[in-house]
DNA sequence: TTGTATGCGTTATCAC
DNA sequence: GTGATAACGCATACAA
């Protein structure tokens, strides 16, 4: 039993290998990962020692998550990685890794419900203890159904927990911010949303802002798609619509998000050589766009990384929660909690603009 | 032992519960999973069965994975999610899952090199098989001897493999498009960039061009960082530079990326109120900006959804391949595989503009 | 402070 | 075709 041949051929070194070399038992070795202190000094310098002599290369985390029966994985379905807000929503929640050490196993959404669940199935088959969904295909009275706790990020969250952002005081704070310009009219442009999500509420909040404060205004809705080929020849139209409808008029816009926001921009900067003064646009989201728009563009920044990380501490704590609870059946109830969006004036809104 | 009371309150159902249950040994249902055809249709219906009654899971892939003693698991670094580049590649390579099965675990680059070899010993001590790295903090020597396979993207790769977009076939285009306009000087924009990334070969590729067919040319570099913000400032300055030298010249610029391109396209906008036509620009990725940009932008479109499958493929062909050499001391060398990516003309080169 | 025995939920190697 | 039994690598209750 040369310990060069032994120990070198061995692509991984277990503990058992660190007993043999050191004379511990296993359980010691076990102990001076996980209570250091309740061995010796001089103990814990020969099993360091060895360490290095193997070249071990760390614990084999199956074989303790397995033994612990607890994983700290959290499973992640996102719609997709094309659209900024989803991909920088993911960069904040992998970063809480830092933080809370939670690791994530991320799927992107698939194809249909079906397809969805079977990833949910195969996230569960690997013990993750919280799911964070993003993706909207799997109604929130099915998903709390699977014993695990759920949070979700701006999609229905009835009988869920969720974060979202406050879109009903973000659609106040643009609408607001157009109404200081004293625009003749105010616009909402979106696209069919439903009712029960988040996002709808940027229409309401821009209704509610609307009708209390007795501003023309007028909601249009147009089934565009999420992609700027697709938006382009809708609002193509709509553009021409407007500036028929509303000649001569001063125009405030509140998009349903800032990809929207640009398209428009675009439409009028090709038409008119500059942003004329006549038109007031905000957008939503604060994407990467808003400032890279030829005139950068007013808007609603979402807090992604307040979200993110209250979304994950919201999911671990009841992850906790429901640990301790093991036997008293009554599951806490869902929590909603709704982050503050900043309003963010940039030219679309504040530049002053002479033909 | 009534069933209702045992089998309810257990968390997860076993083999062994379903074994107890049906009365077989807990290696015939594994067997019921993994080889199926080796038992009795009747036994078969009779376990599958026992499942819907017991309401079964799934299985514990944790303990799977660490009797099989291997995970299908692939260690993904990726530097961040903010550039449309790498979300979108990312989107892609966590789509393979259909067609390889490979899980992904991701972890977005650590502040230095230290953090990261810590996120490395953290994937490893996960038993992924094989690491997909888009990060370059690390040099390509080290990665080497992870004993483990390495592919990377887009990084220094003299000592593992990768897959990467031909760069240097991506300028030649890229000026062709250019020269075919017949401008006047020729530029290249780009931000300070090391010689062993593939991104250099862009630069090298400008000017072989223009040395071969001997166009009047200049390579600008100048350190501007990567978001919008940054970049203006720099670019501004530029501008006015390439105003004042070119002054009544037809001027091409092949750009380090979409960004800039449309950086500089909106300084012209801005000041021109259209798109001047002794400009032609051309970008490189083909992200969302060079469609959205005021004028669209002429760029040259990376594969990426070729490009993280072959990733992958590359990837998972050097696991296996590990795993049969077990006893061959001699790894096969580094592959280096090289995606062809695609002219797009846009406005920002085609555009028949006056003044 | 350290060791023994057992368990976590699968797969694998033998038998029968 | 099916079943004991021993791994896989680690954690933990209980002894010593």
């Amino acid at each position: 039993m040369k310990e060069g041949e032994i120990y070198m051929e061995k692509k991984n070194v277990t503990f058992d290998d660190i007993a043999k070399f050191t004379g511990f038992s296993k359980t010691t070795i076990s102990r001076f990962f996980n209570k250091p202190d309740s061995l010796t000094e001089k103990n814990q310098k020969i099993i360091k020692d060895a360490l290095d002599k193997l070249g071990y290369q760390g614990q084999n985390q199956l074989a303790r998550n397995l033994a612990k029966g607890k994983t700290e994985y959290i499973g992640v379905i996102i719609p997709n990685l094309y659209l900024h807000y989803f991909s920088h929503l993911l960069n904040n929640i992998l970063q809480t890794y830092e933080e809370f050490g939670y690791k994530f196993m991320v799927f992107v959404e698939g194809e249909n419900e079906e397809e969805e669940k079977q990833y949910i199935r195969e996230l569960m088959s690997y013990q993750v203890e919280g799911l964070l969904m993003m993706s909207h295909q799997i109604p929130s009275a099915s998903l709390a159904q699977l014993g695990i706790p759920v949070v979700g990020i701006e999609r229905e969250d009835q009988f869920i927990s969720s974060v979202n952002c406050d879109n009903y005081a973000g659609a106040l704070e643009a609408v607001r911010l157009l109404e200081s310009h004293h625009c003749d009219v105010y616009l909402h442009i979106n696209t069919p949303t439903n009712v029960l999500t988040p996002a709808y509420q940027r229409i309401v909040g821009f209704q509610d802002y609307c009708d209390k404060h007795h501003l023309p205004n007028e909601v249009i809705v147009r089934s565009m798609g999420n992609e700027y080929g697709k938006i382009l020849p809708v609002m193509t139209s709509l553009f021409d619509n407007i500036e028929a409808w509303y000649k001569g008029k001063k125009v405030g816009i509140f998009f349903a998000d800032d990809t929207r926001a640009n398209c428009f921009l675009n439409l009028l900067v090709r038409k008119y050589k500059t942003l004329p003064p006549n038109y007031k646009l905000v957008g939503f989201d604060d994407s990467p766009i808003a400032t890279e728009a030829v005139y950068s563009l007013s808007t609603v920044g979402q807090k992604t990384e307040i979200i993110a990380r209250e979304a994950v501490r919201m999911l671990i704590g009841e992850i906790r929660a429901r640990k301790e609870a093991k036997n008293g059946q009554e599951l806490s109830k869902p929590q909603h909690k709704v982050i503050m969006p900043a309003l963010i004036k940039r030219e679309s809104t504040e530049l002053e603009n002479k033909y």
